[in-house]
DNA sequence: AGCGCGATGGTAACCGGTGTCAATCCTGCC
DNA sequence: GGCAGGATTGACACCGGTTACCATCGCGCT
């Protein structure tokens, strides 16, 4: 408060002030036992009094490692990114741990490269890896080679799970699907997310075995595939229900094709839930939207993210956190009884 | 890749490998002009040799001062916070610079305090501030404070350039207002947003302002007031719909909103646009995947988080950057001729 | 009284860069 | 050939923390 000129105090000042030495005030800022309580007291004014913050970059330099995490992305679902930073943030509040986003672009050659450089160059402590892109193999290899360590969300188990947070997107849609057949639908169609996604493949896979289980015969008439865009929803929904016999119900791999799906629907006439049952997944922002409400399923992203976190910051609670993830079935009304 | 022993190489190996003083290599680094064109290329060569990085923790550290730049934001459209950070990236691509995110809770009564914390403990270069929260004159103090600069992204002016980038939304409602009455509506209702957004504020000017210039008079009867979810949207368009004379036309201050007004509308069976025309505000997802698909108003949002970004970090480049940017009218499907 | 020992706190080096300023090397010019 | 002076380069301190290791202190003990 008094010749302060500008710059903010440090550690020295602190000392010199407290009358103790740096190492002293060093020992004060983290926590060290030994320590006579007085001092502590003593040192532990002056900071206050001072408003002494230690400088995060001296302490990164000094410790040879920083407190920056990174999330690594492409993601086009807006929602669940930021889903995924409030997962994150509600782990690293009251921690010195700072969040990093880096949205990349996955279709671009250099994706890779971009990554690299962004990692050499930051330092950071550690990433997270959103699908789609925790889906590559090569990145995670990346991050093993810079010795970056690295949590990465998925649809389904792909690594270790010091190194994985996942739903069971199969086990979740055979559910929706089972579902569907519990209000009497017999017809289900299905319209599959676009190939090189694993989520797409999973959730594929989900309907398969919900149709097994229930004895009903797969017809691929009824089978479409999308590319997760509105659409490519409406021109599988146009191509499932001129099939005949007609679905009674369908199942969209995601959200934007499912709202495809209804407005395909409506255009030709049919009213939903009542000549049509339809389910989605995400539970995005479109999915309450709409009318009606989409039922959809659900992944618990924020749950998920702060469970990532954890496993990157804390070795020790780590091993408590949850690498498995079961998604919600949201009921809205876009589902009737057959 | 002999004997480095785990670490990273540093700026000591490069200099002694090439023979040189740190400083030579920190001038190559650098770029520094002063340079012999043969040392420049023997620095290089073992630079690449080495795979050497700067450390940025070092360097912020002699420099005093880092390459963090912070987006502090508690907005509920994940649409346009991605967006943002998006613009963001697009401006420090290519640079050393990286982008920190810190959602924070507008309703805490510790905001402040939080941002204080998280602002002192970062020591950032620069923050963003996203609205609602920028239209908080406390924070621009704070930061001011904390000798931490920053700009302001918002619907209206309230700072001054350095440290504003502003959307005119008043003048762009008053556009899209006057864009219904071209199409011959006469009656047209609004949907306010909640008390305490500076953008709804502005939104509701630039209503007023095109009724006026259309010699059209307001009427209470068909202007309600939402707090910009789907929810209050639906229950606005019930009360304006109940009006007599209904209105032709309803301009909603955001897409939510704006869908709940469709969906009000077609519950008590009219249909979009024949017998109601919709205009939202946002372009937010739902805007093109709802049906219709809404014509709506849309803040350049990643050219104006770019131009705040360079506002930031470059101020060479700073003065050339507009403060002020045109939202777009996106025409759609809801409108049609009155 | 002298001694050993654990509890405290200090000193100096170091983390990996950058700024300052002086030393050295050229070069042209007298 | 000697010298001024700009172009290059290097030595060294410093940024603000932490760690390794040493010094001191107070105490109980023989």
């Amino acid at each position: 408060m008094s010749k302060a000129k500008e710059g903010k105090p440090t550690i020295n000042d602190v000392a010199r002030l407290a009358g103790v030495s740096k190492k002293t005030v060093s020992r004060v800022i983290n926590r060290s036992a030994l320590l006579n309580a007085s001092t502590r007291e003593k040192v532990e004014a002056v900071i206050a009094e001072l408003g002494y913050v230690p400088n995060p970059q001296a302490r990164a330099l000094a410790l040879r490692r920083n407190f920056l995490i990174g999330l690594i992305h492409d993601n086009p679902n807006a929602q669940m990114v930021l889903g995924v930073q409030e997962g994150i943030l509600s782990a690293i509040r009251d921690t010195e741990f700072a969040l990093v986003v880096r949205p990349v672009n996955r279709r671009s050659p250099d994706m890779l490269d971009d990554v690299r450089t962004f990692l050499e160059q930051q330092r950071l402590f550690g990433v997270m890896l959103l699908p789609p892109i925790s889906e590559n193999d090569a990145l995670a290899q990346l991050c093993e080679e810079l010795g970056v360590t690295y949590v990465r969300m998925g649809s389904v188990r792909l690594d270790d799970d010091e190194h994985m947070v996942a739903s069971n997107d199969r086990e979740a849609v055979a559910k929706a699907v089972a579902y569907l057949v519990g209000q009497g639908h017999q017809r289900i169609g299905f319209v599959a997310g676009p190939e090189g996604f694993r989520s797409a493949a999973e959730r594929d896979l989900g309907y398969r075995d919900a149709l097994e289980r229930a004895r009903i015969r797969l017809d691929s008439a009824i089978m479409a595939q999308g590319n997760y865009t509105f659409e490519s929803g409406i021109a599988a929904g146009e191509k499932l229900l001129a099939a005949s016999p007609r679905p009674s119900a369908i199942f969209a791999s995601n959200d934007e094709m499912a709202a495809g799906v209804l407005h395909a629907a409506r255009s030709i006439g049919m009213s939903v839930p009542e000549d049509l049952s339809i389910i989605g997944f995400d539970d995005t922002a479109i999915a309450a939207h709409i009318w009606p409400p989409l039922t959809t399923v659900r992944w618990p992203i924020q749950a998920m993210a702060k469970a990532a976190a954890i496993k990157l910051i804390d070795p020790a609670e780590a091993r408590d956190q949850p690498s498995h993830f079961l998604s919600d079935l949201i009921e809205r009304a876009s589902v009737a009884p057959a």
